[in-house]
DNA sequence: ATACCTCCCTGTGGGC
DNA sequence: TGCCCACAGGGAGGTA
């Protein structure tokens, strides 16, 4: 499920109910989640110390601890993930791997049915860097010309292109379908091949997108959006009622109005 | 460089 | 209210 608006969500979850906050305790349920850290470890590191800002990048949260010098904890949410806040005497969930209890007398809670991804330990800023090392501009901040060079420098569909996090991070399989339907170019078309003036409509998209995708933590299944029909019986074009399309586009179920987008 | 495959997990829904 | 399979909005790693 997360994408960039989910996570970012997120982010606004953790400043509201973690910053400034003391973590009081580090209560791990399934250790599955953990990456690349043991339970003890995320105690020793976590237990005492207090939340800073946090941050995101493309679908990571980071979480600085005290003064930001030291150790943060760094999200990532998978397809099934959440970070939600709730008052600590409230019975777990099933799915609520990770539990750190604040001084205030809430909890944050890491739910996560699949457990794809999971929770890791950055020692250092150094380390996060390292986390982050390999992922592209954020979609919500990378300007129109960075985007322009990234559209020319590949070969390849451009709906890969928009998944790859490498490239661009923050975009997931359903806010790539809908900002290519919005900017009416088919999935598979070669990102090179794009021609300017679609190329800056396929970033005014992106943006107004993110914009209402971010205000929602989600991206919105409403009916005036291709996202609101992907799960019909018989999907049609919201726009232009014809039938919507549906294949696999690198590796990933992909909706498209073939009418609508060329 | 890029596309495809499998794998990592769990749960759900459809077909039998 | 059984079994089996495909599939689901995540990513990594290996292969061609």
């Amino acid at each position: 499920m997360p994408e960039l608006p989910d996570v970012e969500g997120f982010r606004g979850v953790l400043e509201r109910c973690g910053q400034g906050r003391r973590v009081r305790k580090v209560d791990v349920r399934d250790a599955g989640v953990l990456r690349d850290v043991t339970a003890e470890r995320l105690q020793v590191a976590v237990e005492g110390r207090s939340f800073a800002e946090p941050r995101r990048h493309g679908k990571f949260l980071v979480a600085p601890l005290d003064d930001g010098s030291g150790p943060a904890l760094v999200w990532h949410f998978g397809m099934t993930g959440a970070l939600l806040c709730a008052p600590a005497d409230e019975p777990p969930h099933d799915h609520d791997r990770v539990l750190l209890t604040l001084d205030d007398g809430n909890r944050l809670g890491y739910r996560d049915q699949r457990k794809l991804q999971g929770i890791r330990l950055a020692e250092t800023p150094d380390d996060v860097d390292a986390l982050l090392a390999d992922l592209g501009p954020d979609a919500l901040t990378i300007d129109r010309a960075g985007f322009l060079d990234l559209l020319a420098d590949r070969r390849g569909a451009v709906k890969s292109l928009l998944m790859d996090q490498s490239a661009l991070a923050g975009l997931g399989n359903l806010l790539s379908d809908e900002i290519l339907w919005r900017a009416r170019i088919a999935p598979d078309r070669p990102a090179r091949e794009i021609e300017e003036a679609e190329a800056r409509g396929l970033f005014t998209a992106m943006g107004r997108v993110l914009d209402t995708a971010v205000r929602d933590a989600r991206v919105p299944p409403r009916r005036n959006w291709l996202t609101g029909h992907r799960d019909d019986p018989e999907p049609e074009c919201p726009r232009c009622g014809n039938p919507l399309d549906s294949r696999r586009v690198s590796g990933r179920r992909t909706v498209w109005c073939p009418h609508c987008q060329r």
